[in-house]
DNA sequence: TATGATGTTGACTAGTTTAGTCGTGAATCT
DNA sequence: AGATTCACGACTAAACTAGTCAACATCATA
């Protein structure tokens, strides 16, 4: 397992903010509610996300939680690595000092490790906010059949 | 992290018993000091080999462990998930009965899923085997410098 | 400037997983 | 019988996961 709740969690808050924060600052009590996070532990899947550069958050009345750039501009990746750390499927794959000799099957597993990393970079918090209004049409489409 | 040190030892037992078994069985004796694993740890990992079906042990003097197939017929795939359970990146991907709308970003961990399983599928132990050789062969070059 | 809404932080927890170790016993060969 | 080798389950320490909770900092606004 790689992505656990953390990663889940944290990039369904991204998402929440790219598809509402355009009208000022979203409360976590808002994100919490929409994407079915336990509010305590959001707060420190934003915190993380904002010592990473792509949350800003301001406290007081009105306050709340805000992208710091385009939604088109945070690709998955990126996201994914500030909340989960290294992506890499292997212990090994993290030191690229190592000679390439090291194991027989590492090879296979640089290989699949290369190929996460472009397709999780080509993949933004837009893309994402897209489908996910997709779903939700599709769900409310269901419900009122 | 999908691969911890089961599915690497494991995998590094098979290749050693593809390398060494073919006249008769390897004692784990041999397969720990060559493969650098600790002898009483590979224990387990040969019990979960033998019960899926990839090694046959027997006992007493001369005894130790052999594969049950040739090399050629054994994928790392299904080596793997043999050791570590399933290697899905992500919990959700292991229910397949799930609807397909359950969260914006899963689509791209299925796509990722998908493509490492063939890459895996792809790989045999007699393959591997060939790139050990290879390892030891450059190995051994490169001390005799 | 008092008040309440809101975010920030770190301490703490229970449960699970990982990476082993150890000891006892069972099979096999000579 | 005795030596050799595998078989298996109990046990452990350390790390990680998924949270919870309480105390504190900031800000808008009346
Ligand atoms: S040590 Fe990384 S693949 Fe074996
Ligand atoms: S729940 Fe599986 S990707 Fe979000």
């Amino acid at each position: 397992m790689i992505i656990g709740s953390k990663g889940d969690y944290g990039v369904r808050a991204l998402i929440d903010l790219a598809m509402y924060g355009d009208d000022g600052p979203v409360q976590r009590t808002e994100i919490a509610r929409r994407q079915h996070i336990p509010e305590a532990y959001l707060d420190h899947l934003l915190a993380q996300l904002r010592r990473a550069g792509f949350v800003r958050s301001t406290r007081g009345p009105q306050g709340g939680h805000q992208l710091t750039r385009s939604p088109a501009a945070i690709c998955l990746l990126h996201v994914l690595e500030a909340l989960e750390g290294s992506l890499a499927p292997m212990p090994c794959l993290d030191h690229e000092d190592e000679d390439s000799t090291v194991c027989a099957q590492q090879w296979v597993w640089r290989e699949i490790y290369a190929d996460m990393r472009v397709r999780l970079a080509a993949v933004s918090m837009a893309d994402l906010a897209v489908r996910e209004r997709e779903r939700l049409g599709q769900l409310a489409a269901s419900y009122s059949i």
